[in-house]
This record gives C-alpha cells, sequence and structure tokens, in this order.
DNA sequence: CGCGGTCTTGAGCGCCCTCAATCGACGTGG
DNA sequence: CCACGTCGATTGAGGGCGCTCAAGACCGCG
C-alpha cells in the first residue's frame, strides 16, 4: 500500500551533495574580456546597441567563480541578480525522500535573480552543475528597471531569455507526461543543441554535454540506469555518438522524426524584429 | 523500433474533440449578479477595495458562455482576454499521433489573455472542459494598463493568480517526473480541493470534481485505465470517495503523507499583505 | 428503448525500475 | 611508480508499475 516504488535509496547522494555545498565559492582575479558565449546569446534574439555590448562587457570583468555542486540561491529565496558567463546551472527541486526533478538547465547568457517581477521559477533551489562563471548583474537590474528608452535591446534580450526558459518549461512538461524514454532524450539533446548553437558553442553537429547521467536522468524523469542503456541503443542505432563531454548528432532528421521536436526558439523577421518572443521586461 | 510504445491508438478521439470545437459559442441574456465565485478567488490573497469590487460585479453582468470542448485560444495565439466567472477550462498541448498533456486547469476567477507581457503559457491550446462562463475582460486589461495607484488591488491579486499558477505548473513537473501514480493523483486531489476551497465552491471535505477520467489521465500522464485503478485503490483504502461529480477527502493527513504536498497558495501576513505572492501585475 | 459517453474490470506484456557488480578514468598519497 | 579511493559509466538479472487491448456495466439523454 501507500507508497509504491518511492526510488532511488540514496542516502549517499543527499550527503555528497551537502558535502559540495559546504565549499565556499572562490573569487578570482580578473581576466580578459572575451568576446563572451553571453554576448552571442543576448543578442542572438534582440539586437543589441554598441552602448549595450560594451555595458556587457564592462561587466563581465568582474568575474565570480562558482564551484560545481553550489547553490545559486536555495528554495524559497530570491537569488541576487547574476548573468551567467559560463559554465552549467541547473533549477532544481528535491523530495524528502531524495528524489530529484531538475526544471531546466542555465547556460552561458542567462541571467537570474535579474526579474523585477519574481516568478515561481525564479524561487527554487539553483545549483551549479559544473564551475560557474558569473557576473554580478545588480546593476544591469537597475538599469533595467529605469523604464526610458535606452538599453531596449537589452530589455528585450533578457525578456526573450525569460520566454524561451518558460516555453522550455512546457516541453519538458510534454515529455515528462507523454513520451517515452526514447523521445524524451532525443528532444532534449536537439532542444540542447539549439542553445549551445546559439550560444556559438556548439561545431557544426557537435556541442558540449557537460552534464553526467545522473543530472541528465534526473532533468528527463528517468533512472540513471535506464538513460543510460537508452543512450546506447541511440548509439548503436547511429544517432548519436558521444565522447568525453560532447556529443555528435550523426541523424537529426531521424531523431527529429522520433520525438516530433520543433524548436521554441523566436524566428526572427525580416526587419530584424522578433516575431514572438520579444516584448517588454 | 524508433517509436517506443507510441500510445492511444485514438483517431476516435481526435474527431470527437474536432467536432466539438465546431459548435459555435452561444451568448445568453444577462443574469442576476450573484457573488460569484471568481470574486471570492481574487479576493483571497489581495484585499479588493469596494470599487473593485463593484468593478468585477458590473463586468459579470455580461456573461457569455463557452460549451466544453470548445477552444478558447489556439495554440501560438494570444488568447481574448477573459475572466472566467465558472467552470473549467485546461491548457493542453497535443502531439501528432493523439497523445496529449494537460499543462494545468483554469477555474473561476481566473484570466486569460490579460496579461500585459505574453508568456508561452498564454500561448498554448486552451480549452473549456465543461461549459465556461466567462465575461470579456479587455476593459479590464486597459484599467490594469494605467500602472497608476488606482486598483492596485486587482493588479495584485491578478498577479498572484498568475504566480500562482506558474507555480503549481513546476508541482507538475515534479508529479510527472519523480511521482508514481499513487503520488501524482493525491497530490493533484489536494491541490484541486485548495483551489476549490479558496473559490468558495467546496464544501468541508467535498469538492466538486468535474473533470471525467480522460482529462484526469491527460493531465496527470496516465493511461485512463491506470487512472481509473488508481482510483478505484484509494477508494478502497479510504482515502477518498467520489460520486457524480464530486470527491470528497476521508483522509487528508494520510492522503499528504502519500505524497509530501505542501500547497503553494500564498500564506497571507497577519497586516492583510501577502508574504510571497504578490507582486506588481 | 437505443445510443453514445464514461467508468470498470480482466488479461497480458513491456517499459522502466531497483539491486548489484564491474570497469575505466582520474586524482591522491605512500 | 603503483596501490587505492572515488566518481561516473556500463551491464546483467529480476520484477513491478503502468501500458494496451478488449469487453462489459452503468448512466444520462433524445
Amino acid at each position: 500500500m501507500g507508497v509504491p516504488y518511492a526510488g532511488y535509496s540514496e542516502a549517499a547522494r543527499q550527503s555528497i551533495r551537502a558535502e559540495r555545498l559546504a565549499r565556499p565559492p572562490l573569487r578570482r582575479p580578473q581576466r580578459p574580456p572575451a568576446d563572451v558565449a553571453a554576448l552571442k546569446v543576448l543578442s542572438a534574439v534582440a539586437p543589441l546597441s554598441e552602448d549595450e555590448r560594451a555595458l556587457v562587457r564592462k561587466l563581465c570583468l568582474y568575474r565570480e567563480s562558482i564551484p560545481a555542486g553550489a547553490e545559486f540561491a536555495r528554495e524559497g529565496e530570491a537569488a541576487p541578480a547574476r548573468l551567467i558567463v559560463s559554465g552549467w546551472a541547473c533549477r532544481q527541486q528535491s523530495l524528502p525522500d531524495g528524489r530529484r526533478q531538475i526544471f531546466g538547465f542555465l547556460m552561458a547568457g542567462d541571467a537570474i535573480g535579474l526579474g523585477l517581477r519574481p516568478r515561481p521559477l525564479d524561487e527554487v533551489s539553483t545549483v551549479a552543475v559544473t564551475r560557474v562563471e558569473c557576473v554580478d548583474a545588480l546593476m544591469l537590474r537597475e538599469i533595467l528597471a529605469v523604464q526610458d528608452g535606452r538599453h531596449a535591446g537589452l530589455r528585450n534580450a533578457l525578456a526573450a531569455a525569460r520566454r524561451y526558459e518558460e516555453a522550455c518549461l512546457l516541453d519538458h512538461v510534454v515529455r515528462l507526461g507523454r513520451q517515452s524514454a526514447h523521445e524524451r532524450t532525443a528532444h532534449f539533446l536537439l532542444e540542447w543543441r539549439q542553445r549551445c548553437r546559439v550560444a556559438g558553442l556548439a561545431d557544426a553537429e557537435r556541442f558540449p554535454m557537460p552534464l553526467t547521467q545522473e543530472v541528465l536522468s534526473d532533468a528527463l524523469g528517468l533512472s540513471i540506469v535506464h538513460l543510460n542503456r537508452t543512450l546506447q541503443h541511440m548509439k548503436r542505432e547511429r544517432l548519436i555518438e558521444m565522447k568525453r563531454g560532447w556529443v555528435e548528432i550523426l541523424d537529426a532528421y531521424r531523431l527529429k522524426f522520433i520525438c516530433d521536436y520543433q524548436s521554441r526558439w523566436p524566428t526572427v523577421g525580416g526587419d530584424g524584429s522578433s516575431v514572438s518572443l520579444v516584448r517588454e521586461f
């Protein structure tokens, strides 16, 4: 009776995570202002003025480094304003018995704690999956709070990122509720590829996949073992190839067919105005 | 190979739905201004001034009736501004093979097409599950667009409703990704009860459940058959009782224990200010 | 009374789960 | 340089949750 397969007898997992969280974040010296992926993502949807680009570059001079496993923000707390420059983080919720569900991932160009009106999504636990380089975006937040015409591009870009995140959450619900393990995995990989491409992190059909299978399975609502077998199967079917933190899509067409994938990335009109995603912040 | 259990060989379902959508919405004569559930829901979080209450009541004089199965708004289109007075609707997405995932439900007091900044959630297909009475809320939308101090209560209430809907969506993800059929069902019923109570539709432990098991299963990511067996099991366990469109919770404590339920409804501080959900619209 | 929709129940099975062990890669300390 | 511990990926075995198919019961309605 009662609780059917409550899953994952993983007290171990819990303690490991707790230990990771204990490590304090490091602060690093300034770095040369590379043309960061963050800027690429932001300007992918809404065109940024040269002023705005300069502003972002300037922000990026003062980086902060968050080790893998550290928590950006705990559940229920408003996250400090940060813009991710590189690395990957996830939004998640844990159940009391150790089960975990990941809502989505954050990458370069994504912001947390920036919304003027907080969403519930901004108030769940957010954890760095890899080491994350980010910058304090409090200034950005205040700039955006001023609703004058300046920085309209930045405002649009950040609003688009928020909207895209929410759109992905809807896809996530469909995946979890109505798709099989193969479909979920295929769909997720295509979505991931899309994001990496926009950020300029992808190389043709190859893109980085820093997530362990444990993390991946907690996102896709599968067990580690079954996710592994699903990936193995897709390799054997010559759909994908994985090595050393990279994934290569061998047959994108078939993969899309399997899971009925259609990108949620906003299509940009000929005049440079985004059709569906860009709105006020 | 390829698509594992693609599920539900239900071409029938599709055609039935298509037929329902064909029926045009009816327009009914005015009705006496009952103290509608909508008003109850809106004032549950943010206190409304007498002016605001009068405004809502006035809006409610001109009702529109939408038959069960009709679509408020198609996918990708912005929905017309409406405030639901009674009845139930759902946000959903269909897969090409007929599978369907329901994102959530709308009840009295919920608004569609009212957001000044559209969310992806507002752009999915929205369908009336039962007959829905609603009112044109275009006026409301314009009133809210004026960011002066007046109608701050209404703005807060509607913003809270939006936030609550998003919070429920997160719970939905956890249910679908990491909970068993029993847990999902228990959790959903408790959430539903909570909403009915706030709306004043519940009677102690009894509350209306107008959803068919088909609809319920499409929300919970289960097959109809398995949902049925799950409900049967919960009845046999003396957890719930169901008859004629009503559910009675027999053992709320045990039900909460099963699924680790905790309400996302905003707790209201002693001074009447909502702690977490009320923000600007 | 026939009929369509919904709910129920039985049977069979397969997707996906858990448990458990192994292997490779990597970093650490002796 | 090698033994060792750890983490992640992999694989086998077994089983149960939840699926599909199918048929019958129930019920409101014209």
